[in-house]
DNA sequence: TTCTCTTTGCAACTTAGTTGCGATTTTGGG
DNA sequence: CCCAAAATCGCAACTAAGTTGCAAAGAGAA
């Protein structure tokens, strides 16, 4: 996995320091979009601190390495690219009731036809509803 | 528009407020989603109080009359529910280089079907790209 | 008009992300 | 292998945006 990593690396002229392959290495352990402070706490006490770690992910967007998510709340969400097609993430599926994000794999949609002129980078879903949990949990 | 704006209020069992009017006016007026601090600028001096209009908008989201709209950046956007569909609102298209935002009206795609046992309340899109002024301007 | 419940404004606060800068590390060249 | 230049990192102080608690004002039913 830390090969993997370096790889990545490698391949977007990044230098590869300490942090950016554990930062990484934690993200492709995640199975959701991940916050800073997600990362840090999976690191443990040798995480890069916080600014670090939020440079790191910038740079790793502007690479294209990895999408930050559009989720629910006040903090930023981020994901590994790979699991993504070119010019679309797949879905985020936000529980409006326990608040949990999941991804949705191997789903969707059609591109949407912009305006005459425009150009898409990315097109993102963001879904909002019932998980089948809480769905159940209120049913009693 | 105040009619307009008094009605919402109603159906949906909200007391009459002078900020809500004011907000649900200003709103009415915006042709794109909003901020907080825009609300306040379009009512000029006297615009409510900024926790007022916070505690306003989420109470219009709780009641369905108004959307967030998941767009880049750390500043919450909320929009009118009125033009968007039952199940997904219109995507919102943001250009990379110049950050702007606008509706993409009249479009939208097919509701993503969800593991078996969840319900979807909304589906939202969001695009990201470059629009034809900064594609011309770089076009030079 | 009065009473009750809701809404508002204010000021202080919290959280999440940002900035500036000196110290450290990476990497390419000798 | 060693060095210098350039990139990266960590820290502490800071900013922006949204939140909280509470007393005062307002809405609407009787």
């Amino acid at each position: 996995m830390k090969q993997n990593a370096v790889e990545l690396l490698r391949s977007s002229n990044l230098r590869q320091t300490g942090p950016r392959i554990a930062i990484l290495m934690a993200m492709m352990k995640a199975n959701a979009p991940v916050t800073q402070e997600q990362i840090a706490e999976q690191l443990g006490p040798l995480a890069p601190n916080k600014t670090t770690i939020y440079r790191t992910l910038m740079n790793l967007v502007k690479k294209n390495l990895v999408h930050k998510a559009y989720i629910e709340g006040r903090t930023w969400h981020f994901e590994l690219a790979h699991h993504c097609g070119q010019h679309q993430c797949h879905p985020h599926f936000t529980c409006s009731q326990c608040l949990q994000t999941r991804c949705i794999p191997g789903v969707s949609a059609p591109l949407i036809k912009l305006p005459e002129g425009f150009t898409m980078h990315r097109q993102q879903i963001r879904i909002e509803g019932l998980c089948s949990v809480c769905r159940n949990k209120n049913r009693r």
